[in-house]
DNA sequence: TATTGTTATACTCTATAACTATA
DNA sequence: TATAGTTATAGAGTATAACAATA
């Protein structure tokens, strides 16, 4: 989503016809209690941000949970699925069809957990550690992006306040 | 989405077997880079705040997007579907979708806009204006818990570094 | 030719239920 | 009985393309 894409008519727009019906006033739209709702505005940049991410790691085809996912089987290699979606809040139908993905691109693998025979311990395969570098390297270029649009000081200060629920 | 929902086999665990083999540390996942994500912190807090607001407004069975269409509506009467569309960033195919169901419980009307008939002037009907009064009171109910999970000066806080972004 | 709105299609994400195999 | 994982289905949200009417 871009989120400052007013178009070249509304710019345009803004200097034409000082008065006009008060029904539809083209220049600016009145967003009353929407300026007082944070969910809002939260939704606005986080679908900005995630763009930027998709957008950014569109050479490699991954995508924001994908991503969540292989950072976390990286860092925690032989957790349950039941870990690792309770951990990242997906569900796990759909964590199931999404591990099918990964394991279809050769990235993971599911094997057989010793003492529980019904649960799937998770693990990075070798190509599966290797893309993850090339990842990791789109992603903080991503972020870098983040830096440029939110600036440094208030992208730290935002990621302090969001941490505390997270 | 629950935010903090570490279960109670979580909690027992971290009481238990202080040594454990290093490939399956139970008591909790290492997120790593997700850390410095601001986007990740920012979709967790964007469902949570959102799944508050479905719930609270499901005794009018109205969701977010619904809300914000109600909303910049009421507030900017006779505007054409592409101008609302464009403010809320939703798509216009989208667009005609949703205000065909808010017109299929009769809360808007569509007038054929005068200067352009390619046009529709969006308006509340008189229901629409009522139940959005009911709407508008759910919404503050909603916003008043975000204060509570969020804290009152963070959230204002929070509020002002995301608007420089809408 | 371009724009407004519509319909249709497809894909992602979320939610739920039903099923299996284990425990 | 309960849990781990799978499959299937349905609804929301998003992205496109094709189309009719109008500019």
């Amino acid at each position: 989503m871009d989120v400052s894409n007013r178009s070249d008519r509304d710019r345009r727009s803004q200097r034409s016809s000082p008065a006009r019906p008060a029904a539809a006033p083209a220049e600016r739209l009145e967003f009353a209690e929407l300026n007082r709702h944070v969910g809002y505005f939260l939704r606005r940049l986080q679908v900005a941000v995630f763009n930027n991410f998709i957008r950014t790691l569109a050479p490699l085809d991954v995508r924001p949970a994908q991503y969540s996912i292989l950072v976390l089987i990286a860092a925690n290699p032989g957790q349950s699925q039941a870990a690792i979606g309770q951990a990242l809040n997906i569900e796990r139908a759909r964590l199931a069809r999404m591990l099918h993905e990964l394991q279809r691109r050769d990235w993971i693998e599911r094997r057989a957990a010793l003492d529980d025979r019904r649960s799937h311990s998770l693990f990075l395969t070798d190509l599966g550690a290797k893309t993850l570098a090339r990842i990791r390297t789109l992603a903080a270029r991503h972020e870098a992006q983040m830096v440029e649009l939110i600036g440094a000081k208030r992208r730290m200060l935002l990621l302090e306040l969001l941490r505390e629920f997270g």
